[in-house]
DNA sequence: TTCCGACTGGGACAATTGACCCACTTCAGC
DNA sequence: GCTGAAGTGGGTCAATTGTCCCAGTCGGAA
């Protein structure tokens, strides 16, 4: 028997979790299919949570939270606006296709929190972050190529976690990656000229 | 005690299934609930549907065959190819704004079909289905401004469904009409670059 | 060393759910 | 009218699942 603080045993109770509903799906992670992920008993669950539910919410802040800047454009000189963010949405790409199932988590877990009124902030935070995140990319772009976006950031990275989206979900499907890719080059496009270039 | 044949009941079931999980999800779509909103028994459903798997899949089915051409452009003349597309997606939108439970559903099934891989099939038909209808109205709207698809259409397609898909889920979330617009314009603009105007 | 409280194991329970069964009713064809 | 098969109602079963409980065990503070 191995002791274990609570806070600990939360965070691994967490990423067993994670690894649960990406590998199997959100439905299969019951509490003993997450207990026996992480090699623990009912008992260690319902001592370190309350409830199911207040698991899931967890996994959902703690995922958000933990979301990387994965996508950051690497600013090589000479570039243009519209290179930059090619790169960076098929950068993007990539890290999507090496975990698939990573990103199908993660849209099974906001389509939950849709599903009940009290959760709702979840999904909405988890976007927020994503534009966020966007937004910081797409002034780091402009800046490095002395463009200016002509609407609010927020805007623009609005559009981009929208297209995000859209490449995701449509190559989760059919996985064709050239498909995919011609979606980045589309979407590049369209992000370009919401800028004033120099 | 009203007698209906079989195939008559397999649709009615069909269709409580759709509202049952527009409203409540996937997941509350239990065989109780789906009986219950169609006015049956239990044994009624049993004598109609060998499972409650075999019902899902005929409702992912049914539910793609029927899809719409909700999202034809009407082309009137002298419409530049951008304004028709733009118009099109606007008209997407509007048909989302009014009935997103129903787009919600078609989202969940298609996880649902993702998760298990002798269902996946059914979700690749629902995403061919959305690319053939998709390619259709780039056909007709490409004929009607003398534009020339520099792509194959069907690429194009492709790229307006995933389009279309990322404008739906981040609406989804955060219910934010402008910048659902600003996808539908942005979008707009990425496809008419993907043409030869003349 | 003792002891208290944090922590664990295993079992148990109630609710839900998919599936099934059997006795009954209705109707079409004879 | 009679009959057989299609269709129905309601109850039941086994499996799953979230939750809980209780008897114990361990570790550190006194």
């Amino acid at each position: 028997m191995t002791r274990i603080p609570a806070a600990e045993r939360r965070a691994a109770l967490i990423d067993a979790a994670l690894r649960v509903v990406s590998r199997n799906g959100l439905a299969q992670a019951t509490t003993r299919a997450i207990v026996a992920e992480a090699g623990m008993s009912l008992a260690s669950f319902h001592y370190a949570f309350d409830s199911r539910d207040e698991l899931i919410d967890e996994l959902i802040t703690t995922v958000v939270s933990r979301e990387q800047q994965a996508v950051l454009p690497d600013l090589i000189p000479g570039q243009t606006l519209h290179e930059i963010l090619e790169a960076g949405l098929l950068r993007y790409f990539e890290h999507l296709r090496a975990d698939p199932e990573h990103e199908q988590a993660m849209l099974e877990l906001t389509q939950y929190a849709l599903r009940s009124p009290d959760r709702h902030p979840l999904a909405a935070a988890q976007y927020a972050r994503y534009t966020a995140l966007a937004a910081h990319a797409l002034e780091l772009a402009a800046k490095h190529t002395g463009a200016r976006w002509r609407s609010p950031v927020d805007r623009v990275a609005r559009v981009l976690v929208a297209f995000t989206d859209g490449l995701t979900l449509t190559w989760l499907v059919d996985r064709d990656d050239d498909a995919a890719r011609a979606v980045a080059t589309a979407a590049a496009d369209a992000l370009t000229r919401m800028a004033d270039t120099r």
